[in-house]
DNA sequence: CCCGGCGCCTGAGGGC
DNA sequence: TGCCCTCAGGCGCCGG
């Protein structure tokens, strides 16, 4: 499931794309495409660069437009040679999107559970959704001042939502939403306004420790994500929490919780984190 | 306006 | 062996 380090992950290796230009694009998914005349708006385009808003891969187009998509769960993105990618069309049940490149062959979309979407957004739109979107965690705007008024904002829900609601925070999803608690020994479970300035600090600097650890080691691959050429990340060799429930906590040797915290698992140490 | 809950999808895994 | 149920989860949308 990619959160920010597997979509910085993927934008980072779809750099290769800048100044290549779009000479088609079949699909046979079309309700996953929420623009109309969306082939139109790309075929013979310039793709002037690649970048993340949230947990959206952007590509910008030449002309001001810019291609924006999110992979939910499942979606992948590949670049890979037209060759393959023609012979795998017919076989392969996931692919449902490809891009045609006039220098690097392909870009395939692939979605098993079909709930990635495509679109496009003009330069208003793009600014309306980096406004909406909540602080990016990897940015300079993201200190321990800022996020204290963003748990003081929301100070009745629990750690573990405000690390995952978008329009506070933007890029966190559920895995990440319970690693970075742990890192803090922090309970995912806490009430927002409950922390301290020191708890604060240490929670403004495990999300940057856990985020750009996962982003070096180029994402978590706990079931279904896999980087643009197709490879795992590896973070999942380095989870203390997420998916542990029964297991021993690595830091103390208590066994790992599982909780249902907006409908999601969370995991957490019930003797690490306070 | 905010919150909880559902629906969108498919595959994996467990129980019988 | 095969069927059915549950679970996985981002987010848009709906109703209270």
């Amino acid at each position: 499931m990619p959160e920010l380090p597997e979509v910085q992950t993927i934008v980072n290796d779809l750099q290769v794309l800048a100044g290549d230009k779009i000479t088609g694009f079949w699909t046979r998914f079309a309700k996953a495409i929420k623009t109309k005349g969306f082939e139109k708006e790309i075929i013979g385009k310039k793709i002037l660069a690649v970048r993340r808003i949230g947990k959206n891969v952007v590509i910008d187009l030449a002309g001001g437009k810019a291609i924006v998509m999110h992979l939910k769960m499942t979606g992948k993105l590949l670049v890979t040679s037209h060759q393959s990618s023609v012979i795998g069309h017919q076989k392969e049940k996931h692919l449902h999107h490809i891009f045609y490149l006039k220098k690097n062959g392909v870009l395939e979309f692939h979605d098993i559970r079909k709930f990635a979407t495509l679109e496009i957004a003009d330069e208003k739109k793009l600014a309306k959704m980096i406004e909406e979107r909540g602080v990016d965690p990897l940015s300079r705007e993201f200190t321990a001042k800022k996020l204290s008024e963003i748990l003081e904002k929301r100070k009745g829900k629990s750690v573990k939502s405000v690390l995952m609601d978008q329009a506070a925070i933007s890029g966190i999803g559920n895995i990440y939403a319970s690693e970075i608690p742990f890192d803090a020994k922090i309970s995912p479970l806490r009430k927002a306004g409950s922390l301290d300035k020191d708890e604060i600090s240490s929670l403004c600097r495990s999300t940057l420790k856990i985020l750009r650890k996962a982003v070096r080691l180029r994402g978590t691959s706990f079931s279904d994500y896999r980087d643009a050429s197709g490879k795992k990340g590896s973070f999942q060799n380095h989870l203390k929490a997420y998916g542990k429930a029964g297991e021993k906590c690595s830091a103390c040797g208590m066994i790992i919780e599982k909780a249902i915290v907006g409908q999601r698992s969370t995991f957490y140490c019930p003797r690490c984190q306070k």
